[in-house]
RNA sequence: GACCCCUUGGUCAAGAGGCCUAAGACACCGCCCUUUCACGGCGGUAACAGGGGUUCGAAUCCCCUAGGGGUCGCCA
């Protein structure tokens, strides 16, 4: 079988990490089946337009390399790929179903419907339609809607039997179709719902594989439903769990979670958050961690999706976005530090250098900017840091270290770290203290802060003479 | 509430009846290395939701309970 899945988002205006992932897995299975990966956008909902919302898509699913075979902009054999450019072919389908008895035209005004809703709901019951409008003769419905007449067509389920599905995670499923609503398939304004574009644009586009959120778990054994009444063969259904924030709610927007885009904001690498979402749910079947999009699509295998939801743990993609920082090629990583280095006001040092110290440090790229302002300006701080007990330093050896130091600093010409190096190493000899007793005071007068990107020589490296010199002269006047 | 689904450490997750006195990773804790912090190395805490079956044997199969999730829109 010649495997076509697809990624249908609706325009939004962000990618959520859920999205991205079912993206990612529809993108990988088909790569690894060596089928074809369509993307489709589902904007049937005119009402909650997005400006740009498209765009969106785009982007990100191109940043994470997912590139479609077919879809808007690259088109393809089943276009469109846009569901409000397909407008006209859903209303014949929807006539066809009606020939076939599993749809009819209804009139029940959404006012009727809202109030016989709150109805059941003050019962205590669940709504179902109540097939108002199938009974009305199919030549009387016509000549209504000939009138002009508002109408809906809504899929007719059978009042009793059973309706299922195959799922390949879930295995089959099974209910009773007296649960099932018989739900609107064309609205008023002429176009599908969801449920209905779903179905005709799937098969159209003959996809084989629908992969998609378990949202949609519930709603399948309808679109079975609706497979049969058209007598058209069924697609193949993964399901896919939904991506949590914690155990008990879901990863969203609304609720203050980071998008795709939002991560790529704050610092995190793409090629490290496609490798912790496709992990998220999946797995290998073995140890390994790290995966290139490449090598996702020679592994990617069904099997290995996990049936329940998985909590997004920012930590683990925290650790890592630090791998893969590390393992990137320097002058990329000079490149993307330069920003944040820019940001905390430190460009004007010697920042090759300086990113030389933060690559091995670097988290999270946005964290740059706390870790470095020091240099741009030196902060107060609690005389206490003078305080290190493996150090064996307090505020009193600090006075008589940075005593040491100054004088030391202040005769070298040749600002450079072997050069800093030397000099206080064979004065701390001289003098008999230890190494972190005269080191860690220098460090801490010089950038008031517990962690630095480096040593007491780095760092008064990078601040150059003069500003080392003014530090340390204040910082030995405070004591 | 009804229907459907899920359930291995705090988190991701291996495990498809004996190889499980249950991997690995993140986080956490300790030690080592070190002029700080990190990195790295070594070690540690920590789980089969509960109860019944089936079986010589169950994390793995069945049932019940509990907990959690999803759906119940002219949203997708």
């Amino acid at each position: 079988m010649k495997v076509r899945t697809r990624f249908a988002p609706s325009p939004t205006g962000y990618m959520h990490i859920g999205g991205m992932r079912t993206a990612l897995y529809a993108y990988l299975f088909a790569r690894k089946s060596g089928g074809t990966f369509i993307l489709r956008i589902e904007d049937t909902d005119q009402e909650r337009e997005v400006p740009g919302a498209l765009e969106k898509i785009y982007e990100a699913l191109n940043l994470a390399g997912l590139h479609y075979d077919e879809g808007p902009g690259v088109g393809g054999d089943y276009g469109p790929y846009i569901q409000s450019e397909r407008k006209s072919m859903y209303t014949p389908y929807a006539w066809e179903l009606v020939e076939k008895g599993g749809a009819y035209p209804c009139f029940c005004t959404k006012e009727r419907l809202d109030e016989t809703r709150k109805q059941y709901e003050t019962r205590g019951e669940t709504f179902k339609y109540d097939k108002h409008c199938m009974h009305i003769p199919l030549d009387e419905a016509k000549r209504r809607i000939d009138a002009g007449e508002p109408y809906v067509i809504r899929q007719n389920v059978p009042t009793e039997g059973k309706a299922g599905f195959d799922d390949v995670l879930y295995g089959h499923i099974e209910v009773d179709c007296s649960t099932l609503d018989d739900t609107v398939l064309l609205k008023a304004d002429g176009l599908p719902t969801y449920n209905f574009a779903n179905v005709i644009d799937d098969h159209t586009m003959a996809i084989s594989h629908v992969m998609r959120g378990t949202e949609y778990l519930s709603s399948a054994p309808k679109y079975n439903l609706l497979y049969e009444s058209f007598g058209w063969e069924k697609p193949i259904y993964i399901h896919l769990p939904v991506v949590m924030k914690d155990q008990t709610r879901k990863l969203s927007k609304r609720h203050g979670d980071p998008t795709f885009e939002d991560l790529l904001q704050e610092g995190y690498l793409c090629e490290a958050v496609i490798n912790f979402i496709t992990l998220l749910g999946w797995s290998p079947g073995n140890d390994r961690e790290f995966f290139t999009l490449k090598e996702l699509e020679e592994v990617f295998d069904l099997k290995g999706i996990n049936k329940a939801p998985a909590i997004f743990d920012k930590d683990k993609l925290t650790w890592m976005n630090s791998e893969y920082i590390r393992k990137m090629p320097f002058d990329d990583y000079l490149r993307m530090a330069m920003s944040w280095f820019e940001k905390a006001g430190v460009a004007g040092l010697d920042t090759r250098r300086l990113a030389e110290l933060m690559q091995g440090r670097t988290e999270v790229f946005s964290r740059i900017p706390e870790m470095v302002d020091f240099l741009a300006q030196m902060p107060v701080f609690d005389p206490e840091l003078y305080t290190h007990k493996k150090m064996k330093t307090d505020p009193a050896v600090a006075k008589q270290a940075l005593a040491l130091a100054l004088p030391v600093l202040e005769a070298i010409r040749d600002w450079t770290e072997p050069a800093l190096h030397d000099a206080l190493m064979a004065a701390i000899e001289q003098s008999g203290m230890k190494n972190g007793q005269v080191l860690w005071p220098v460090r801490i007068a010089i950038s008031g802060r517990a962690s630095t990107p480096g040593g007491a020589i780095e760092i008064a490296y990078l601040l150059g003479k003069d500003e080392t010199l003014r530090r340390m002269r204040t910082a030995l006047g405070a004591l």
